[in-house]
DNA sequence: GTGCTGACAAGAGCATTGCTCTCGTTTGTG
DNA sequence: CACAAACGAGAGCAATGCTCTTGTCAGCAC
């Protein structure tokens, strides 16, 4: 044991990320549906049937570049909320909104893996799940300091009847120490923060709306008072 | 000429309606990733090349599926608003999202083919944008009818000073009759109402959200109070 | 040190795909 | 009636994902 971890097993962490490296490279200039096993082969100098030992399949890989993808977006969001932490929370809201949209902006292919059509099958692997967590929390945690803190929440109307149980369901599970009308907003809010992403992303606001980012920054601050910031 | 059209022209029609069915049933069950002409061709008892007379590539075929596909769905919100012409502005709303929400649910390919990620290049062919704006056009429709209705709408708060030109452009553009702010609202409902529908597609709302229908008909009411209904 | 085992790379190969080209045949029309 | 356009069939090309077999080399136990 001349190393701590094994000369093999480094080199093959090594190895590991140069594919992913090389698949990323090619999902953005491309995108998903062009990525091709035997082309990040070749651009390796492997063949194509040695990939294989370090990914099982095609959809493997991009489960793998699907998680990079969730870590990171939710990076890019906790770095853009941390450079804020001190403003009030609407703020804060928007700065993680908009840190969102910069992101997918940047890294569309990466975006579109993520959150537009399901590429492989249907399956979300379970390995996904905490990953993809990661925006959710922190728009979570904004909304709960804001909530704590001094300002408070704005007072959001109760919901119907027929959502009760459910918003207190949501609320157990996402936030406890949130009202339930909050928690069920908080995840309305999340869901809508994404539709405004993909319709810029996608083309859909194409010759409709043209001065982008104020128009997003006003619908993030919508979004954020939909929640009860102020 | 003995018939109306030609016997040949019919033909055509009737072939190319073939193709499209095939194909669309193929898509329903696999996705779009899995259609393959090959397999349509095989389906139908002719050879692949022979379907190249009625569409030059795949990405052609699947842009006719494309515009289809809006058509479908632009139906299927008109009727459903037909049917509740006669109720409240805020009813015919819902009523107009919720048949939105029950397509995708019942043709999810066909909605990852026209709101999630662009499947071929990037392209969104100039023909796909008539059929693509119906649901939009439906939508402010009722919002004008409200307006001009005997409730009127609810006065929405100005827009801020950095968009209130472009928020004059769009509503111009998009419906002069309504004040800018309304205009602006629309848009920005608009793109949630499909960031709702697609994360509960997707499975974003796996292990969040259970009761799928009321927390929709919630969220969609917000919306339609959003843009200034009541 | 010396073997042995398991990890690895390389190559050939299979089924499938999108698409092109060529060659007869049919069909509607001037 | 003749002719051109439309059509179907088949072969073929380059590429893909994936499998199988074969040779090789590194790292470990003895």
């Amino acid at each position: 044991m001349s190393t701590v971890q094994g000369a093999r097993a480094r080199a093959r962490l090594e190895v590991t990320a140069a594919i992913k490296d090389e698949a990323r490279r090619q999902l953005a200039a491309e995108g998903a549906a062009k990525l091709s096993l035997r082309a990040v082969a070749r651009e390796l100098g492997m063949v194509s049937s040695a990939l294989y030992r370090y990914f099982p399949s095609r959809d493997d890989l991009l489960t793998a570049l699907i998680i990079d993808a969730y870590d990171s977006l939710g990076q890019s969001a906790e770095r853009s909320h941390e450079a804020v932490a001190e403003a009030a929370p609407l703020e804060r809201w928007v700065a993680v909104c908009e840190a969102v949209r910069r992101w997918s902006l940047d890294h569309p292919h990466e975006y579109a893996l993520i959150y537009g059509s399901p590429v492989p099958g249907y399956v979300a692997p379970q390995a996904t799940v905490p990953a993809a967590a990661r925006v959710g929390l922190l728009l979570i945690g904004v909304v709960r300091d804001a909530h704590d803190g001094p300002g408070g929440l704005e007072e959001l109307p109760a919901v119907p009847e027929e959502l009760r149980a459910e918003a207190d369901r949501i609320a157990a599970d996402l936030a406890p120490d949130l009202p339930a009308p909050v928690a069920a907003a908080l995840v309305v809010a999340w869901a809508q923060l994404f539709g405004l992403v993909g319709f810029e992303l996608f083309g859909q606001f194409n010759r409709v709306v043209e001065e982008r980012e104020p128009f997003f920054r006003h619908a993030a601050r919508q979004l954020g008072r939909g929640v009860g910031l102020h």
